[in-house]
DNA sequence: CTGAAAGCGCTAACAT
DNA sequence: ATGTTAGCGCTTTCAG
C-alpha cells in the first residue's frame, strides 16, 4: 500500500537522505549497503534495504555516475545494415549486455556519413558522454570512422575490422575468408574455370573483398587465370544480383556457370532470373550465396550459403568490451567467428 | 595541433573551469554562453566558444542531467520481434531521435516475458533512471506491461496499444481493422464463403486479432456465416503456414481457396504449399499476406499483402514522445497510421 | 551582461 | 562498522 504510493510518488522525489533517515543511518551507509554489503553489518543492512523498499527508492544514476564515471551503457554503432543483420547483431548485443548489466544505446551512422565523412564520428561522439564504452562496425578499410574513433579515447571494440588495422583494439570479426574458401571449394571443384563468376557487393567492402580475393585465389592456386569480366562488384541487392544475371543471358553465358555470390540477396537475384530464364539449377547454374540470411532458404531451389553468426558477433562485441572496462591493461583480443558452409539446392550435390 | 592534443587527452580531463579559465570569464558565463547564448554578449560567446573548441571541452553529461533532470535519452522497449520489423521500427525512432537531438536506447523485452511476466518492467526500470521518457510497444491486450509501465511515472507513448487501454497515454498504432477490411474486399469478393479462411497468428495478439475481426466482419455483415475452423491461430511463422496448408491440402480444400494471412510469413508458408501440390496460383488458390516485408515481393508469385509503415510507427512514437517531454501538460494524442494495401500476384487481378 | 555561491544526489576518503 | 565531509562537473538563483 504504502508502496504503491511510493512508487507513484514523482520521480525521483525519494533520495538517499530519505532513506538514511527512515533507516537511522547515514546516508555512506545507505550507499554501502546498497553497494557493498560486505561493508556493512548485516543487520543495518537489512534495515537500510527494509527503507529502500518501502520508500520506493531508487539511486539517481546521474549523480551516481558522475561520481563512479560509469553509466552502465554501451553504445554500438553500425553502418547501414540490412534488415536481418542489423536486428541479429541488436539482439545478440543486447541480450549480451544485459546479461552482464548493461544497457545499449545505439549509435546508427547509417546516414551520417554523407557528404562530409566527418559527421559520423562526430554523431557517435555526442553520445560519448553518456557511454562506458564504443562497439563500432566497420565495413570499408580506411573507413574514416575507424581512425577517428580511436582517437577518442573511449574502450572501443571493432566489429568486422581488418586485423592489421586494429591491433591495438579488440575485435570480433568472422573468418570471411575460411567461409569463402570453403564455399568455392564446393562450388568451383572440377568447373570449367571460364564458366566461374563472382558476383560482388560494394568493391571497397572489406566483407566482398575477402571473398573476392578467396574465389581468385582458388584459381590462381591451381595456375588458373580468370577474365576480368568474371569478377564485378556492385552493391548488395538483389537488383544487382538480377542486373548481372541478365547481362548473362544476353551473352548466352549463363547456362553452365557457377556463380559465387558476395551475399543472399545478389544470389537470389540471379537464382531468379537464371530460372526465368529456363535454366534448370542447380543442372544448368549452380550458385552459393553468403550470409546465411533466412532468405537463402525461403527461395526455391533453396539456396547454398555461407553462414554467419551475426548474433554472436554482437554478443562477443559486447562480452570482449564488457571484459575490457574491467581491466583496460588486458592485452587486445581479437576474436574471430566461424562462418560455416551451408549446402543447399542451389548449387547441386 | 593544440586541438590533436586535447581531443586525444584522456577522456573528461578538461572541465568547465579550464575553458573558464582560459576565456577569462566565470564557469557560470561558459555555462551559459553554451546553452543560453542569448544571455551572453556575443563577443564573450565568442571567445568561449573559442576556449571550448581549443581545449575540446566536452561538458560531462551526467553532471549536465544531474541539475536538468534530462539526459537526450529515450528508451525504447520492444517485444521479440520479427527481424525486419525490429530493424524498421528501430531505424525510423533512431533516426527521428537523433534529429532532434536524442539518443536511443534499446531496452528489449523479448526474453524478459518469460515465466515471470513481471520481470519485463522490471528490466526496462533499470533504464529508467537514465531515459527522458519511453517507447513501448505491447502486442498483446491485458498485458502487464502496459499497467506497470505507466505506473512508473516516466513518459510514455505506447506503440500498437488498444486505444481504449492507453487513451492517457500517447500513442502510435496502425488502423489494421481498416488495412484487413480492404484485404478481405479484394481477397473475398464473389468467393464461396464456405472457401474462405483466415490463417492468424497468436491467439492473442493485438494485430491477429483485428484482422480476424475484419475477417469475420466481411462476412457476418453479409449475412454469411463461417465454420469455426475457417479461422485458426497459432504463430507468426512460415511453418504455421505450411503445417496449416498441408492440413488443408489432406482434406482436398485448398483448391479454390481464399485465404488471408495474418502476415507474410504465414502467406508464404501457405503458397510455397499451393504450389508444391499442384495449385496455380492464383487460379486456383487466393492469397494475401499482411505487413509488406520484402518477403512477399521475393517469392513467386509475390505476394499480394497489407503494407505496414513500421519505421513511421517508430518515427511518430519518438516524435510524440519528444513532444511530450517539452509539454506535459499537452492532451494525450493517439496517432493512426494508415496501411496500404498491395495487389500483386497471389489474389489474382 | 557577468560573477559568486549554492546545490543536484551520490560515492569515497578519512575519521572514529 | 559507521558517520563526517569533501567533492564529482555542471546549472541556476541571486547580486551586482
Amino acid at each position: 500500500m504504502s508502496r504503491d504510493l511510493a512508487s507513484s510518488r514523482s520521480r525521483q522525489s525519494v533520495s538517499i537522505q530519505d532513506v538514511a533517515d527512515l533507516a537511522k543511518v547515514s546516508i555512506a551507509t545507505v550507499s554501502r549497503a546498497m553497494n557493498k554489503p560486505h561493508m556493512v553489518s548485516s543487520d543495518t543492512t537489512r534495515r537500510v534495504l527494509a527503507a529502500v523498499e518501502e520508500l520506493g527508492y531508487r539511486p539517481n544514476r546521474f549523480a551516481q555516475a558522475l561520481m563512479t564515471r560509469e553509466s552502465g551503457v554501451l553504445g554500438i554503432a553500425l553502418p547501414d545494415l540490412h534488415g536481418e543483420f542489423y536486428s541479429e547483431l541488436m539482439r545478440g548485443a543486447d541480450s549480451e549486455a544485459r546479461g552482464l548489466g548493461y544497457h545499449v544505446l545505439v549509435s546508427s551512422i547509417h546516414d551520417d556519413l554523407g557528404p562530409k565523412p566527418a559527421d559520423g564520428p562526430v554523431r557517435v561522439s555526442r553520445a560519448l558522454g553518456l557511454i562506458d564504452g564504443l562497439v563500432a562496425m566497420i565495413t570499408e578499410p580506411s573507413s574514416v570512422l575507424a581512425t577517428q574513433l580511436d582517437a577518442m579515447g573511449v574502450p572501443l571494440v571493432m566489429i568486422g575490422a581488418e586485423a592489421g588495422q586494429t591491433d591495438e583494439h579488440d575485435s570480433v570479426s568472422v573468418d570471411h575468408a575460411k567461409g569463402a574458401r570453403q564455399a568455392c571449394e564446393h562450388l568451383l571443384a572440377g568447373a570449367d574455370p571460364s564458366n566461374c563468376y563472382f558476383v560482388g557487393g560494394p568493391r571497397r567492402n572489406y566483407d566482398t573483398l575477402k571473398r573476392a580475393h578467396a574465389f581468385r585465389d582458388y584459381f590462381s592456386s591451381r595456375g588458373q587465370t580468370l577474365q576480368e569480366n568474371q569478377v564485378r562488384f556492385h552493391d548488395y541487392s538483389l537488383e544487382w544480383g538480377k542486373a548481372w544475371a541478365r547481362e548473362m543471358v544476353q551473352s548466352n553465358a549463363l547456362r553452365d556457370a557457377r556463380v559465387f555470390c558476395a551475399n543472399d540477396e545478389i544470389a537470389c537475384g540471379v537464382l531468379r532470373v537464371g530460372r526465368d530464364s529456363g535454366l534448370d539449377i542447380p543442372r544448368d547454374l549452380r550458385i552459393v550465396g553468403f550470409d546465411g540470411t533466412r532468405l537463402s532458404e525461403l527461395v526455391r531451389p533453396q539456396l547454398s550459403t555461407v553462414q554467419i553468426p551475426v548474433d554472436e558477433l554482437g554478443r562477443n562485441a559486447v562480452r570482449l568490451l564488457i571484459e575490457r572496462l574491467s581491466d583496460p591493461e588486458l592485452p587486445p583480443r581479437h576474436v574471430k567467428l566461424e562462418p560455416t558452409l551451408v549446402v543447399r539446392e542451389s548449387s547441386g550435390s
